[in-house]
DNA sequence: CTTTGTGCAAACGATTTGCAGGATG
DNA sequence: CATCCTGCAAATCGTTTGCACAAAG
């Protein structure tokens, strides 16, 4: 296809060193075509959902490289599952109780903490908010 | 020993509707006495120092039952391994990036989130901040 | 052509489960 | 004495690893 996209993610995993191959390519750009920090599994699920696409293993070893240089992050707000997100600039969480989706929330939610309250000898680096509650679809499920 | 702390955990655990047996005692106590906020290996080997008090399965039953009458919560902050906490009153965690050590963050390290600015259709519940950093001890050890 | 990635299957570690015997209220 | 808990071992689930083959630069 070589269109303007395409070309931006490999332009984008040649500039972090990454070789190109199909499986990483689709990886980075599923995951940069979603917001809901998919796991392992449901990502595997969805390359996959039109002929092979990748492997499980391979699915870890590119989202390890993809995090290695900065492309991708973990998420963890679920016990026994590890969520990944290709937006790497700062924001929090949202997680909803009932169904466990996740979806991003603003950074000005709330100021910047105030760290002289930590302890002495603890250096603070970063800081990110989790919020939980009901999304819109649980809450009229729920009812 | 009949003691006042030792009987105020009974009371607490009978108040609940939990029975009170030692192992599901000895859990409890022992996560009361510490705000490392221990996974399930640290804390059944602390349990077990000095000869047996309780396997494996039975720490994983009791943090459930204690789990599930809100005596203890579940900390995720750490990929793989699911750390328990008796401190339930709110509070933030701060996280070393080095030596993976977690203690509790004040609770007004900062203030409410402006929960005006979540998407429409999204009810909070609650909220918790995660600071990461580094510890007094690495940053010696890192100099 | 040299290096790195892929994919299969086996290995692993944390957690869960089935079940027989034992303790609790 | 009926109910619930314990502890062992086997099962499960997400993730990692070893290795032979294939692809990238």
């Amino acid at each position: 296809m070589g269109n303007r996209a395409t070309d931006a993610i490999v332009q984008t995993l040649k500039s972090k060193g990454l070789r190109v191959t199909p499986q990483r390519y689709a990886v980075y750009a599923n995951l940069l075509g979603r917001t809901d920090h998919p796991a392992v599994d449901t990502l595997l699920a969805d390359l996959n959902r039109d002929g092979p696409v990748s492997s499980q293993a391979t699915v870890y070893s590119s989202l390890q490289a993809l995090q290695s240089v900065g492309l991708v992050r973990e998420v963890l707000l679920e016990e026994g599952v590890t969520r990944y997100d290709a937006n790497v600039s700062p924001h929090h969480h949202f997680r909803c109780r009932c169904c466990g989706q996740i979806e991003d929330v603003a950074w000005d939610i709330i100021p910047a903490p105030d760290f002289g309250k930590l302890r002495p000898g603890l250096t603070a680096e970063g800081y990110e908010l989790t919020v939980q509650g009901v999304c819109d679809r649980c809450q009229e499920s729920q009812v």
